[in-house]
DNA sequence: GTCTATATAGAGATAGAC
DNA sequence: GTCTATCTCTATATAGAC
């Protein structure tokens, strides 16, 4: 029986997204992802080439979207200062993760883990992601609009704030009591990191 | 040949700790932790019944050793103040995640698959470490110490700063060029939670 | 407490028909 | 583009000797 062939690629791309979203890339079969994709197992084979090219190409899909997210923050809306940039940024950020919360958890975790695959995703990619961050808070600071920063330090940690909830939402549910997915939820995120931005431009006075 | 039962065992859970780390649980063999180990394959299922339970043992070992320092922070240190005591609990935490990093990294990442395991070990060790901190962080609200706080948000924060480099330390590493493990490093993270922590106490001026 | 040997099952990948 | 059948390898776990 003939399918339509961008049909069945997709059907196993969204099953592969799932198992390894719950039970991890080593954690999860071919057998069950064509299983789950209503597909042959062969497919994923003539598709991907193998398991990890499935992944591959997940992750990078995945990148691929983000940051044309990103540019359109850049290019295709208006924001008046650097710090409303930053913002608009920041928010894409956030609900880019929300939006595509199995994903960014199963990149997340298979990033961790040491393989040449991560180290590939790293350097091109979250390389990428940094600078697009650091360079507009570089910008600020060298045009006076920011107070002086410690660049690195201030998007180590905007990175950690934003993607906590959507590597461990199960954190967020069973120990907060909070649905990560919730837009409540995102717009508080989008709060939080709206305040951790407003204090990094806020000197500290002193006080420790 | 005879061994020291005790020697063979902390031999395993060292191989175990070293492999779960950098290749995750699913991705390391019985077979691979007896061979770094030095021991026999069948050892394993001897003194821990099986892999899930070496995994379970290390996980249990490291919150019980975890909980066993931020109590000291309570009762065997001085602090004037609960937000002095907050910043002494803190710097534990980070230190802790950093002294034992393997273990950090591995645990976050298990956590972040749907399983028992990690389950049980949410709704006991990271709820009680959830209360930790926002039981003091409460009682400084209650007090009159601290403004009034979203406790919650504030501990959700908290965990993602204090974490995140020691759950992606390769990310800190081949992105950011710096050393998650050096002293000077550690000192910079406990300071970013220090910021974090006075911005948090400091209300914010009307601007968003 | 430690070992060898093995039972049992399940993995990923491919050849080749349709 | 899809399928069946199978090859090959490797996994965990255990039984039972020492």
């Amino acid at each position: 029986m003939k399918r339509s062939p961008k049909l069945t690629k997709q059907k196993i791309v969204e099953a592969a997204v799932e198992l390894f979203d719950s039970q991890g890339f080593d954690g999860t079969t071919v057998r069950q992802i064509a299983c789950k994709a209503g597909v042959n197992v062969a497919l994923i084979a003539y598709y991907f080439k193998n398991k990890k090219g499935l992944l591959e190409y997940v992750m990078v899909e995945y990148y691929e979207a983000l940051f044309r997210k990103l540019d359109g923050c850049r290019h295709d809306t208006e924001w008046e200062s650097l710090y409303d940039l930053l913002r608009h940024m920041l928010e894409s950020l956030v609900r880019f993760q929300s939006e595509f919360y199995q994903v960014t958890r199963l990149i997340h975790r298979e990033l961790s883990v040491e393989s040449m695959l991560g180290r590939e995703i790293m350097s091109t990619y979250l390389a990428k992601l940094k600078h697009y961050f650091a360079a507009v808070i570089e910008e600020g600071v060298e045009e006076g609009e920011f107070p002086p920063l410690q660049v690195e330090g201030v998007v180590i940690q905007l990175m950690a704030i934003t993607s906590f909830p959507y590597t461990y939402p199960q954190i967020i549910r069973e120990v907060f009591y909070l649905e990560p997915l919730d837009e409540q939820f995102v717009e508080q995120m989008v709060h939080y990191t709206y305040d951790f931005l407003h204090h990094m431009m806020t000197p500290l006075n002193t006080f420790r």
